[in-house]
DNA sequence: CGGATTTGACCCGC
DNA sequence: GCGGGTCAAATCCG
Protein backbone atom coordinates (compact mmCIF):
# COMPACT_ATOMS: atom_id res chain seq x y z
CA UNK A 1 0.00 0.00 0.00
CA UNK A 2 2.44 2.72 -0.90
CA UNK A 3 1.09 4.32 -4.46
CA UNK A 4 -1.70 3.05 -4.74
CA UNK A 5 -2.79 4.00 -1.40
CA UNK A 6 -1.85 7.47 -1.96
CA UNK A 7 -3.63 7.30 -5.44
CA UNK A 8 -6.60 6.49 -3.18
CA UNK A 9 -6.53 8.81 -0.62
CA UNK A 10 -5.91 11.80 -3.20
CA UNK A 11 -9.42 10.46 -4.16
CA UNK A 12 -10.81 10.26 -1.10
CA UNK A 13 -9.47 13.85 -0.34
CA UNK A 14 -11.39 15.20 -3.42
CA UNK A 15 -14.69 13.31 -2.95
CA UNK A 16 -14.06 15.00 0.54
CA UNK A 17 -14.19 18.34 -1.10
CA UNK A 18 -16.88 17.76 -3.13
CA UNK A 19 -18.59 17.00 -0.83
CA UNK A 20 -17.60 18.90 2.17
CA UNK A 21 -20.53 21.56 1.52
CA UNK A 22 -23.21 19.51 3.36
CA UNK A 23 -21.30 18.11 6.23
CA UNK A 24 -22.28 20.17 9.19
CA UNK A 25 -18.18 19.25 10.13
CA UNK A 26 -16.96 21.53 8.19
CA UNK A 27 -19.24 24.19 9.12
CA UNK A 28 -18.11 23.78 12.28
CA UNK A 29 -14.30 23.61 11.52
CA UNK A 30 -14.87 26.38 9.63
CA UNK A 31 -16.55 28.58 12.47
CA UNK A 32 -13.93 27.25 14.89
CA UNK A 33 -11.35 29.29 12.82
CA UNK A 34 -13.54 31.70 12.17
CA UNK A 35 -14.68 32.86 15.35
CA UNK A 36 -12.70 31.71 18.78
CA UNK A 37 -15.02 31.09 21.11
CA UNK A 38 -15.86 32.83 24.65
CA UNK A 39 -14.30 31.15 27.17
CA UNK A 40 -16.62 30.10 29.51
CA UNK A 41 -15.93 29.57 32.97
CA UNK A 42 -16.70 26.48 34.83
CA UNK A 43 -18.67 26.24 37.50
CA UNK A 44 -16.80 23.46 39.16
CA UNK A 45 -14.91 25.19 41.33
CA UNK A 46 -17.50 27.00 42.98
CA UNK A 47 -19.97 24.24 43.35
CA UNK A 48 -18.29 21.12 43.44
CA UNK A 49 -19.30 19.74 46.72
CA UNK A 50 -22.29 18.68 45.14
CA UNK A 51 -22.09 18.60 41.62
CA UNK A 52 -19.03 15.87 41.29
CA UNK A 53 -18.60 14.07 43.83
CA UNK A 54 -21.92 12.25 43.26
CA UNK A 55 -20.68 8.84 42.60
CA UNK A 56 -21.00 9.38 38.78
CA UNK A 57 -17.80 8.92 37.93
CA UNK A 58 -16.40 6.55 35.08
CA UNK A 59 -14.77 2.92 35.52
CA UNK A 60 -11.71 3.78 33.87
CA UNK A 61 -11.23 -0.12 32.77
CA UNK A 62 -13.45 -0.97 29.77
CA UNK A 63 -13.92 -4.60 29.22
CA UNK A 64 -13.32 -4.98 25.50
CA UNK A 65 -11.91 -2.13 23.29
CA UNK A 66 -10.68 -2.34 19.70
CA UNK A 67 -9.25 -0.27 17.56
CA UNK A 68 -8.20 0.81 14.16
CA UNK A 69 -6.83 3.04 11.70
CA UNK A 70 -8.69 4.88 9.48
CA UNK A 71 -8.62 7.99 7.25
CA UNK A 72 -12.31 8.15 7.90
CA UNK A 73 -13.06 8.16 11.36
CA UNK A 74 -16.81 8.91 11.38
CA UNK A 75 -17.70 5.73 9.50
CA UNK A 76 -19.42 3.94 12.26
CA UNK A 77 -23.28 3.60 10.80
CA UNK A 78 -23.91 5.24 14.97
CA UNK A 79 -24.36 8.57 15.96
CA UNK A 80 -21.88 9.55 18.15
CA UNK A 81 -21.83 12.40 20.51
CA UNK A 82 -18.46 13.94 21.38
CA UNK A 83 -18.51 14.54 25.44
CA UNK A 84 -14.56 15.32 25.45
CA UNK A 85 -11.52 16.60 24.18
CA UNK A 86 -8.35 16.03 25.62
CA UNK A 87 -4.49 17.22 24.73
CA UNK A 88 -2.64 13.85 24.92
CA UNK A 89 1.06 13.73 26.38
CA UNK A 90 3.09 13.20 23.48
CA UNK A 91 0.51 13.23 21.02
CA UNK A 92 0.25 15.89 18.20
CA UNK A 93 -3.19 16.44 18.46
CA UNK A 94 -6.24 16.37 20.62
CA UNK A 95 -7.90 13.16 21.35
CA UNK A 96 -11.67 13.41 21.04
CA UNK A 97 -13.99 11.36 23.14
CA UNK A 98 -17.81 10.24 21.56
CA UNK A 99 -20.12 8.09 23.57
CA UNK A 100 -23.06 6.84 21.51
CA UNK A 101 -25.81 9.41 21.40
CA UNK A 102 -28.36 6.85 22.76
CA UNK A 103 -26.07 6.57 25.60
CA UNK A 104 -28.93 8.44 27.31
CA UNK A 105 -31.80 6.95 26.09
CA UNK A 106 -31.30 3.24 25.97
CA UNK A 107 -28.46 3.23 28.04
CA UNK A 108 -25.83 2.35 25.24
CA UNK A 109 -22.55 1.94 27.05
CA UNK A 110 -20.23 2.41 23.46
CA UNK A 111 -18.15 5.03 23.12
CA UNK A 112 -15.21 5.29 21.60
CA UNK A 113 -12.12 7.88 21.22
CA UNK A 114 -10.38 9.27 18.07
CA UNK A 115 -6.93 10.35 17.46
CA UNK A 116 -5.70 11.56 14.48
CA UNK A 117 -2.47 9.60 13.90
CA UNK A 118 1.07 12.10 14.09
CA UNK A 119 1.50 10.38 10.50
CA UNK A 120 3.28 13.62 9.41
CA UNK A 121 3.32 14.52 6.22
CA UNK A 122 0.95 12.26 4.12
CA UNK A 123 1.10 14.07 1.14
CA UNK A 124 -1.97 16.17 1.58
CA UNK A 125 -3.98 13.02 1.64
CA UNK A 126 -6.91 12.65 4.19
CA UNK A 127 -4.39 11.79 7.50
CA UNK A 128 -5.44 8.56 9.59
CA UNK A 129 -7.58 8.31 13.09
CA UNK A 130 -6.52 6.01 15.58
CA UNK A 131 -10.81 4.95 16.38
CA UNK A 132 -10.66 3.19 20.01
CA UNK A 133 -14.33 1.39 20.48
CA UNK A 134 -15.34 0.55 24.01
CA UNK A 135 -18.08 -1.00 24.63
CA UNK A 136 -20.68 -2.50 22.26
CA UNK A 137 -23.75 -1.15 21.34
CA UNK A 138 -27.01 -2.08 23.30
CA UNK A 139 -29.22 0.21 21.28
CA UNK A 140 -31.56 -1.00 18.70
CA UNK A 141 -30.74 0.60 15.16
CA UNK A 142 -34.96 0.11 14.50
CA UNK A 143 -35.06 3.23 15.85
CA UNK A 144 -32.24 4.83 14.75
CA UNK A 145 -31.11 6.71 11.37
CA UNK A 146 -28.42 4.05 11.27
CA UNK A 147 -28.76 0.99 9.03
CA UNK A 148 -24.96 0.28 8.32
CA UNK A 149 -24.43 -0.73 4.69
CA UNK A 150 -20.63 -1.18 3.90
CA UNK A 151 -19.30 0.11 0.38
CA UNK A 152 -16.74 -2.03 -0.75
CA UNK A 153 -14.89 0.53 -1.93
CA UNK A 154 -12.71 2.72 0.10
CA UNK A 155 -13.26 5.58 -2.46
CA UNK A 156 -17.09 5.62 -2.26
CA UNK A 157 -18.42 7.77 0.51
CA UNK A 158 -21.92 8.13 1.57
CA UNK A 159 -23.85 11.57 1.78
CA UNK A 160 -21.81 13.65 4.56
CA UNK A 161 -20.21 10.58 6.00
CA UNK A 162 -16.79 12.05 4.44
CA UNK A 163 -17.92 15.85 5.00
CA UNK A 164 -15.51 15.96 7.37
CA UNK A 165 -12.70 18.11 8.24
CA UNK A 166 -9.53 16.19 7.66
CA UNK A 167 -8.05 19.15 6.68
CA UNK A 168 -4.28 18.74 6.48
CA UNK A 169 -3.51 22.11 7.14
CA UNK A 170 -5.14 22.15 10.32
CA UNK A 171 -2.80 21.59 12.93
CA UNK A 172 -5.09 21.73 15.87
CA UNK A 173 -8.56 21.42 16.55
CA UNK A 174 -8.82 19.14 13.15
CA UNK A 175 -10.09 16.17 14.81
CA UNK A 176 -12.85 18.19 15.41
CA UNK A 177 -15.11 16.59 12.96
CA UNK A 178 -18.57 15.03 14.32
CA UNK A 179 -19.50 11.55 14.07
CA UNK A 180 -22.73 12.38 14.70
CA UNK A 181 -23.15 15.15 12.25
CA UNK A 182 -22.12 13.41 9.26
CA UNK A 183 -24.60 10.67 9.98
CA UNK A 184 -27.00 12.47 7.63
CA UNK A 185 -29.72 10.21 6.60
CA UNK A 186 -31.07 10.26 2.89
CA UNK A 187 -34.69 8.91 3.10
CA UNK A 188 -34.64 6.09 4.49
CA UNK A 189 -32.16 6.15 6.83
CA UNK A 190 -29.85 3.53 5.05
CA UNK A 191 -26.22 4.93 5.42
CA UNK A 192 -23.33 4.10 3.33
CA UNK A 193 -20.09 4.20 5.29
CA UNK A 194 -16.80 3.90 3.89
CA UNK A 195 -14.18 2.92 5.19
CA UNK A 196 -10.32 3.79 3.81
CA UNK A 197 -8.00 1.11 4.47
CA UNK A 198 -8.46 0.88 8.21
CA UNK A 199 -6.02 -1.25 10.47
CA UNK A 200 -7.61 -3.33 12.73
CA UNK A 201 -6.36 -3.97 15.94
CA UNK A 202 -8.29 -5.17 19.49
CA UNK A 203 -7.52 -5.94 23.06
CA UNK A 204 -10.50 -7.36 23.50
CA UNK A 205 -8.91 -10.85 23.86
CA UNK A 206 -5.72 -9.81 25.04
CA UNK A 207 -2.99 -8.89 22.99
CA UNK A 208 -3.18 -6.53 20.25
CA UNK A 209 -3.32 -7.34 16.56
CA UNK A 210 -3.08 -5.94 13.68
CA UNK A 211 -4.83 -6.84 10.80
CA UNK A 212 -3.84 -4.40 8.22
CA UNK A 213 -4.01 -6.58 5.32
CA UNK A 214 -7.49 -8.14 6.03
CA UNK A 215 -8.77 -4.93 6.11
CA UNK A 216 -7.44 -3.43 2.66
CA UNK A 217 -8.17 -6.55 0.93
CA UNK A 218 -11.69 -6.61 2.74
CA UNK A 219 -12.13 -2.97 1.32
CA UNK A 220 -10.16 -3.33 -1.64
CA UNK A 221 -10.36 -0.10 -3.46
CA UNK A 222 -12.62 -0.23 -6.97
CA UNK A 223 -11.39 3.19 -8.76
CA UNK A 224 -13.54 2.67 -11.57
CA UNK A 225 -16.44 2.05 -9.90
CA UNK A 226 -16.16 4.71 -7.67
CA UNK A 227 -15.56 7.38 -10.42
CA UNK A 228 -18.28 6.13 -12.88
CA UNK A 229 -20.98 6.05 -10.24
CA UNK A 230 -21.73 9.42 -10.10
CA UNK A 231 -21.80 11.02 -6.76
CA UNK A 232 -25.47 12.06 -6.77
CA UNK A 233 -26.64 7.95 -7.47
CA UNK A 234 -24.07 7.17 -3.95
CA UNK A 235 -26.19 10.12 -2.33
CA UNK A 236 -29.26 8.23 -3.04
CA UNK A 237 -29.16 5.26 -1.21
CA UNK A 238 -33.34 5.38 -0.63
CA UNK A 239 -33.47 3.20 -4.04
CA UNK A 240 -32.17 -0.44 -4.16
CA UNK A 241 -28.96 -0.78 -3.38
CA UNK A 242 -26.19 -0.86 -6.29
CA UNK A 243 -24.14 -3.98 -6.61
CA UNK A 244 -20.90 -2.73 -4.93
CA UNK A 245 -22.72 -1.97 -2.06
CA UNK A 246 -22.50 -5.27 0.35
CA UNK A 247 -25.70 -5.68 2.46
CA UNK A 248 -25.33 -6.68 6.17
CA UNK A 249 -27.50 -9.12 7.21
CA UNK A 250 -30.24 -8.35 10.22
CA UNK A 251 -29.34 -7.25 12.72
CA UNK A 252 -25.80 -6.29 12.14
CA UNK A 253 -23.63 -3.24 13.77
CA UNK A 254 -20.10 -2.48 13.50
CA UNK A 255 -19.54 -3.99 16.58
CA UNK A 256 -19.99 -7.63 14.90
CA UNK A 257 -17.76 -6.21 12.25
CA UNK A 258 -15.33 -5.54 14.49
CA UNK A 259 -15.63 -8.79 16.81
CA UNK A 260 -14.92 -10.72 13.47
CA UNK A 261 -12.50 -8.85 12.54
CA UNK A 262 -11.00 -9.11 16.33
CA UNK A 263 -11.47 -12.86 15.89
CA UNK A 264 -9.97 -13.31 11.96
CA UNK A 265 -13.02 -14.46 11.06
CA UNK A 266 -14.13 -14.85 7.36
CA UNK A 267 -16.65 -11.56 7.82
CA UNK A 268 -19.79 -13.56 6.23
CA UNK A 269 -22.30 -10.89 6.39
CA UNK A 270 -20.62 -9.30 3.59
CA UNK A 271 -21.13 -11.25 0.81
CA UNK A 272 -19.87 -10.35 -2.62
CA UNK A 273 -22.59 -8.86 -4.13
CA UNK A 274 -20.42 -8.36 -7.42
C1' DC B 1 -35.87 25.87 21.47
C1' DG B 2 -33.53 21.67 21.62
C1' DG B 3 -29.66 19.08 20.45
C1' DA B 4 -24.68 19.14 19.69
C1' DT B 5 -20.21 21.01 20.75
C1' DT B 6 -16.67 23.28 23.44
C1' DT B 7 -13.72 23.42 27.22
C1' DG B 8 -12.03 24.05 31.99
C1' DA B 9 -12.30 21.49 36.03
C1' DC B 10 -12.56 17.35 38.39
C1' DC B 11 -11.93 12.30 39.30
C1' DC B 12 -9.28 8.35 39.58
C1' DG B 13 -6.03 4.65 38.14
C1' DC B 14 -1.29 3.88 37.80
C1' DG C 1 1.66 13.39 41.36
C1' DC C 2 0.68 12.78 36.61
C1' DG C 3 -2.11 12.08 32.91
C1' DG C 4 -6.11 10.19 30.73
C1' DG C 5 -11.13 10.02 30.97
C1' DT C 6 -15.45 12.34 32.26
C1' DC C 7 -18.57 15.96 33.76
C1' DA C 8 -21.36 19.77 32.98
C1' DA C 9 -22.06 24.78 32.20
C1' DA C 10 -21.71 27.77 28.48
C1' DT C 11 -22.23 28.32 23.88
C1' DC C 12 -23.32 27.35 19.12
C1' DC C 13 -26.38 26.28 15.49
C1' DG C 14 -30.22 24.63 12.68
Amino acid sequence: MTLDLQGDELLLAQLRELLSPSSPAVKAVESCDGRRRRRRGSKRAQDDDNTTNNGKRRSKKQKSTSSFVTSVPDFDGYRWRKYGQKQIEGAMYARSYYRCTRSAEQGCPAKRTVQRNDDGDNGGAAPKYTVVCMGEHTCTATDSLEAPVILETTAVVAPGIIGTNNRPDEDDNDDTFTSAGSTTTTGTGVESPAISDITWSSSSCGGDYVVDDYGAGLFDVHDSWASSASLQEMEDFTGPIRSPVHVPADGWTIDHFLLQLANNEPVSHFSSAC
